[in-house]
DNA sequence: TCGCATATGTAATGTTATCACGAAATTTTA
DNA sequence: TAAAATTTCGTGATAACATTACATATGCGA
């Protein structure tokens, strides 16, 4: 008998990576961070982080190249999240729009197209870095 | 007196490359069907991409790395568009709606982010390709 | 024609991701 | 528990995607 996931030595170790970090993390940042825990390669961490989205423990964001860790990895939601970029600080808010993923699952059903995932990712600006800039 | 917009000879050859094909296109794939037309180097490719972008004439794919010819070229809508990209036969279906654009604009009004670009990408399997797999 | 902005050519380099292979660790099954 | 199957891991090489740096050319207005 186990928890919900098991993870391995290199998953935990890439989790907290991105679970310490307070923007989002390339797979090479990460490789770097790791170096004095024993990472040599990229694949150990492309390795660990597949078996971390597929989890739903962590995120990729497609924009951007990088990775973070779930924001609420308690009910590791598979559904469609969205997330809201920084451009100049990094900080990523995710959140979730029911009514948006209704209305793109309503396009795929009347297209007949079966999403297997949905990316929507907004790049721009947080409130903190758009003080002083009017 | 010029039209809307003059491309230059690089650019329109890009352009053309993304018009012609059925499927996005990676910035290297561009690159080598262009090699008779004397392409030698990726920067040619990624800047005319660079202007065909900020034009509205074509649109990057974030999460396969490859561009398409704008679908409405004519009103080349700066707006948020929604791609339907089939990881099968890699056609792709240009979609705007403007409920999810709102919604995401409410999102962005009431915690004051500032959006550049929006992204909205729809991965999975188009009619043609589900049909015969039930 | 001069000066400036834009476009181009090219090599080198940086960044992101995967392949191939074998060894080690873990789980399953008998 | 031992053998078999599965999963994980280590490592080097390589592929795929993108940018920097610098030199040259081209078009256009003053």
């Amino acid at each position: 008998m186990t928890t919900a996931h098991d993870l391995t030595k290199n998953q935990s170790l890439v989790f907290s990576a991105l679970s310490d970090a307070r923007a989002p993390l390339s797979a090479y940042t990460i490789l770097d961070r790791l170096r004095e825990d024993g990472f040599r390669a990229p694949l150990q961490v492309y390795r660990a982080l597949e078996k971390l989205l597929e989890i739903g423990l962590v995120h990729r964001l497609e924009s951007i190249n990088a990775f973070v860790a779930c924001a609420h990895p308690q009910c590791h939601n598979h559904g469609t999240m969205a997330f809201a970029i920084c451009e100049d600080c990094g900080n990523v808010r995710e959140f979730t729009d029911d009514q948006i993923a209704e209305r793109l699952a309503d396009w795929a059903r009347t297209e007949n197209f079966r999403p297997h995932k949905t990316i929507i990712e907004l790049r721009g600006q947080c409130q903190a870095c758009s003080i002083g800039e009017p």
